[in-house]
DNA sequence: TGCGTTTTGATTGACGTACCTCAAAACTTG
DNA sequence: CAAGTTTTGAGGTACGTCAATCAAAACGCA
């Protein structure tokens, strides 16, 4: 009854114990038939390395590394902070957090900045990157040497890592429509969304959820084509004001991106009735809206729990250790003003 | 800059190891003084035991309790389950989980079933129960004698736990008024809660943030007398039908507790357009009420997350180990039939 | 002061894994 | 089949805590 052990292993394998050692740490020196022998027993026997011992015996911590664009965004300092955060809480896990932020504007600058990682002293990579055909390689090449990657925030499909730790974005849209949509849904009018990096894959499928709600739940009212706020506060806010300015049926407006704040500057000082708005991401600015109601909804998701989370992926991946999906599923998260948590 | 130990600590209050490991693990036969000293010196250096070693180390496991009240609703189903599961997850924590059911409808049997507990062999409880004044004292009672208490999913205030794992039902009912009433704040017309069991904390909790968003935001809406569902299918049924008969200008129905399956079928065969409708709790009857479009918004939290975290503060108030607030915080979830995730 | 009692010290062996060394055995290759 | 290489075995130490033992010291009390 009593959860097997590496010795329990070794007797089944007919192995030694060494040999064990080898094959559980990938160390070399062990012929294919012998590490087949042992991976039949660990099957056999339904062995989980024990992580509590594990830890406390292993003497060099974990070396993690969260690779994030560089962008000067309220979302992107919330989220290093939640990192940082997470780092000290999972002390007990010693693991070591390394936070690389590189330009990512271009594919060649985001597969660079994989392709420049320490490879050889790094037990796993969490990334949130743009989904481009060099950044897929630069991370399929990465797992095929044996290194645990894990996308977080926005999904990289197709690159064998396994496990993505974030929100589901397509729901995150399709909310955003229904709630927008059942706060208007009597009138007749148009809707904007504001978009932002074309190639980032979060904004698409946000957008991807939201048109098809729209168009399935609510044909009444008309959607505007999607600008381009390109993350940036200043651009957002001079699309908003034309939108404010030219559309006098503006029902709502569905900000899926950064720039949080310049859409703020927009309706601050914008005379009349305001449109209902709904945005992405809890940052400071969006709570800010959301007290001072000029924002109705902020749809969102819990950093720290992302930051834990993909931690927890690195580790268990790392040690062949199984995961329970159902912790570490990311929610989505529905604020109004009404249910903001402590600050 | 290493973590201290507890050969540290010896050290540094000038006592030997088994006086720190008696002080630590709370065994007798140590004069007040030198249980002081030992106090300090792990105040100075910091200390926190690694939970690792100690869960290694400790050869009975821990035995936690979870006291539930006896109900046959789909909730309780699910946050049994939930606990159960957790239970699995958890196995590296060594801890024992029983659940307790029984019968809380009086307040004496609701103290009984506390004080019936074989306080000797447990090592913390969990405990979802109607606040009443003998609850209370029961309670108090067992946190006196030293053991962890964790209120869970309706609080117990004033009774010295520390810490409830569970959403804040105030903003829960708060965020359903928010979205209920901006749903249908363009018409006039009525407004009705279902609410359950008239002694829980958490259905008072959800009403009194319902009401008050509803009479501050949406003044335009007259909100009926709360009808009592006593957490009780047919009741609810024999509720909802009434009033979807009598009120012409029924607007939207909050089911605030239990009963979801009655507000169901009452809707299912009702000729006519249908109220909005907001539900409590994500059980298989109201995830079928989104789907089917029966219901629009169902407000819950994640009983996996509620089993997980009360785990965890159990042990980290046995074993005087800090824990992260934000890592224990619940969050109010909000589906619509667009972000349901999994079952 | 001497007695018994309470408190403290010194020491030891788990727990399950990581990581290291050295030697023995099993293979390969010419 | 000998020499070399690769693979395997045997064994030990360490990680930080728990839990237990037994002896030594400090204390209370007459």
């Amino acid at each position: 009854m009593d959860r097997p052990t590496v010795h329990d292993l070794a007797r089944h394998a007919k192995v030694s114990l060494a040999t064990v050692d080898r094959v559980l740490n990938g160390r070399p020196g062990v012929r294919e038939k012998t590490v087949a022998r042992v991976q039949k027993a660990i099957e056999d026997l339904g062995y989980a390395r024990d992580a509590n011992a594990a830890s406390l015996a292993r003497k060099k911590p974990y070396r993690f590394v969260f690779l994030l664009p560089k962008a000067n965004t309220q979302f992107m300092a919330a989220l290093t902070a939640a990192i940082k955060n997470a780092e000290t809480v999972h002390a007990a896990l010693r693991a070591e957090i390394d936070i690389v932020q590189s330009s990512m504007l271009t594919p060649e600058e985001a597969s660079n900045s994989i392709r420049s990682l320490d490879t050889e002293n790094i037990d796993g990579l969490a990334i949130m990157a743009p989904e481009t055909p060099t950044v897929r390689d630069a991370v399929i090449n990465l797992r095929r040497s044996g290194i645990p990657v894990v996308p977080i925030i926005t999904d990289l499909p197709d690159t064998e890592c396994g496990h993505f730790v974030g929100i589901n974005n397509v729901a995150a849209g399709r909310t955003a429509a229904r709630l927008l949509g059942g706060f208007v849904a009597h009138q007749t009018g148009s809707i904007a969304v504001i978009g932002g990096q074309t190639m980032s894959r979060d904004f698409l499928d946000r957008r991807l959820g939201f048109d098809a709600v729209m168009r399935d739940r609510y044909p009444g009212l008309h959607i505007l084509p999607t600008a381009e706020g390109a993350d940036n506060a200043e651009r957002v806010e001079a699309i908003a004001r034309a939108l404010l300015q030219r559309h006098d049926d503006l029902l709502g407006i569905y900000l899926s991106a950064a720039g949080t704040s310049g859409l703020y500057a927009a309706l601050q000082d914008h005379p009349g009735p305001l449109p209902k708005i709904v945005v992405q991401d809890l940052t400071p600015v969006a709570r800010k809206g959301l007290e001072t109601n000029l924002f109705d909804i902020v749809i969102g998701q819990d950093l720290g729990h992302v930051a834990r989370s993909a931690i927890r992926v690195m580790r268990a991946m790392k040690d062949q250790l199984p995961l329970s999906r159902d912790q570490e599923r990311i929610r989505i998260e529905v604020f109004t003003s009404e249910n903001l948590p402590d600050p």
